[in-house]
DNA sequence: TCACCTTATGACACCGATGTCATGACACCG
DNA sequence: CGGTGTCATGACATCGGTGTCATAAGGTGA
């Protein structure tokens, strides 16, 4: 492979030289300029990275780790959108002059020390964690001068982190049910010990309690197991128990879009139409499943792009050395989008909008 | 940061040493290094991969470059699937000291000749490029000495490529379908442009062929659309017209399982079962959906993680040297998924067998 | 006309590892 | 006891760029 000094000997000129006009400082001939870009364009000359790193300590890379990418077809807790997250820091860090490597775990967390120490021997100048889903998680230890910004978990630290408004999302998405007219509203939650479920019953029962409606426990019930038959199973009881009571919902709240795709299914063979005889909503807004149902399904945007632009933004604050002192997580909403599945029990006089909030 | 000096003056030992210790290539005593070990921890020091590769050509880094990601979330030709080519990429370079760097374009391929230099001025052993669905692609320019692969792609140079096996997919599909009594096969194909589209239309005919069954046009129709309106009324139009012909479908064979679901639906709101009045089809084992529609889905397993392995196993070959006289694309099969959404109309007298196909 | 500034260029050291070769201390063998 | 091989270690050059400083040529203003 072609070196710099190969460069400089065709074209008749120093190194050095070259280098001015690989880099644009300095100044440069016109006709030197030239005869340099004849040299390196005949020989294919690539500048080697290492090199010059070893001189001007800026290495231009960034890490992300994570385990979005092999976690995207299993079927664990919510199945891929996260991975938008990654593509919303990639499209900040294209803007810039920064390259982002990404490593994945393969679902082993086990690896993620051998990944960042990898990371580090490059010499990266910021490191980016993104977690498959909102959760607590416990990093190696960073050596301090290289920043760190967890996406989608927080740890006990307090790192900077990035997070889903999780309490506001189903807050909204609850007020706007109401809002239609529904009173009954049953939830079907995600595993009990997610941080995301904790905090989405919270904001569900702070719009109940805003609405004066009574927080009935019969009409909440998690419905997330490891396996995804005895889930389908506990489904069916749930919603069969519910669907028995003396005053049952009029619509089925769901911890993501993929229950509410199976929700679906389950409502339909026990006969009932959707939304005329009963609504669903579900949470994500995982596109293939919400846009693609029919009737399109009313759900929560997690905005994990934006979550993942944030990430970036604070991670090339600190890098640029702006130091923050580190408050509480940034919390990230996304809109309620208000689709086909939930019937309007008021007719609507306001049209209905599609309430973008993310601050 | 610390370097290999550092270590070595505080250890009393030369830089020479500290570096044995680190590769473990000449004999160290045991009390020097141990006193290394001591002095490395002590100084948090992890060695420089640029100053390393100045000296050893080697960078032990592969390149991999995708729009998958980006892709994720986009109404485009698929969806996500492929995403699980990175993965099995991903795990087969987790099993080598080598490391991957994955660059997405952001859905732009005008930014590929940008990432390719990028990867080329880190100096990686081999490049992988993975398109997002079955495509023909044109690459900038790579450097001889740079081994290359394309992984759901193919260009005109004869480039080392590992491609799905559309036609024999959609060849076993049918050939099971007509083994289950399907006679009238219906089959709502992607758009007619696409590869992927040509081969399977010509394994679905073989297939009726070898049946002694005719072709009838009736039954077949592209259905995919820029926009996902058109695209779900185009889906309408083609199903109500089929049911309407005098002998109609049996079964609904769809182009991926993104349209069988939206298929589920406007069957059901026809007032047609599923499978009982009539079955459907899909390609692709997209899990999120085939697994959680209900009934489950029957559908053509992509087998992309066998051919992200395949990929990396072409590519780690062609870095250690192995010459390769390149023939044709490497085709990799994928099992059909026979699930509920297929109505057996002869009473199975063997048992139903997960056909596993992949050589 | 000369001091002074700007432009264009080169010489040289240096970044942090590792490959090569040399060296000293022993152990072993005939 | 001397020659030879192995073990443990260090000195030094080198990889391919870039930062610093020096230098020569040409322009400009007092």
């Amino acid at each position: 492979m072609a070196t710099i000094y190969d460069v400089a000997r065709l074209a008749g000129v120093s190194p050095k030289t070259v280098s001015r006009v690989l880099n644009g400082d300095g100044p440069v001939g016109p006709e030197t300029r030239e005869a340099v870009q004849a040299a390196m364009d005949s020989l294919g000359y690539v500048p080697s990275n290492a090199a010059r790193m070893m001189r001007s300590a800026r290495s231009g890379l960034v890490g992300l780790i994570t385990g979005a990418i092999s976690m995207a077809e299993e079927t664990k807790p919510t199945g891929l959108p996260e991975l938008v997250i990654v593509q919303g820091i990639q499209q900040a860090f294209s803007r810039t002059s920064m390259t982002l490597m990404i490593a994945d775990t393969g679902g082993r967390l086990d690896r993620v020390p051998a990944l960042v120490d990898t990371f580090l021997r490059h010499r990266v100048e910021g490191l980016i964690y993104v977690a498959e889903y909102h959760q607590e998680v416990r990093l190696p230890p960073i050596p301090a001068g290289t920043p760190i910004v967890l996406a989608n978990c927080f740890d006990r630290h307090g790192t900077p982190a990035i997070l889903p408004d999780d309490r506001r999302g189903m807050h909204e998405l609850t007020r706007r049910i109401i809002a239609a007219g529904h009173r009954r509203i049953a939830y079907l939650t995600l595993f009990d010990a997610l941080p995301a479920t904790r905090l989405r019953r919270e904001g569900y029962r702070a719009a109940l309690s805003e609405a004066s409606i009574p927080f009935d426990p019969a009409l909440v019930a998690p419905c997330e197991l490891e396996s995804a038959e005895g889930e389908t199973q506990l489904l069916w009881d749930a919603i069969d128990r519910m669907l028995a009571l003396p005053d049952p919902p009029t619509i089925f709240c769901c911890g993501n879009d993929k229950m509410a795709l199976k929700v679906y299914g389950i409502l339909r063979s026990r006969g009932l139409r959707i939304p005329e005889d009963i609504s669903v909503a579900g949470y994500d807004n995982h596109r293939v499943i919400a846009e693609t149902l029919y009737p399109p399904l009313t759900t929560v945007e997690l905005s994990y792009h934006a979550m993942g632009a944030r990430a970036a933004q604070r991670l090339i604050e600190a890098i640029s050395g702006e130091v923050r002192n580190d408050p509480a997580p940034l919390l990230v909403g996304g809109p309620v989008l208000w689709r086909g599945s939930v019937l309007d029990h008021r007719p609507a006089i306001l049209p209905q909008l599609k309430v973008v909030r993310e601050d």
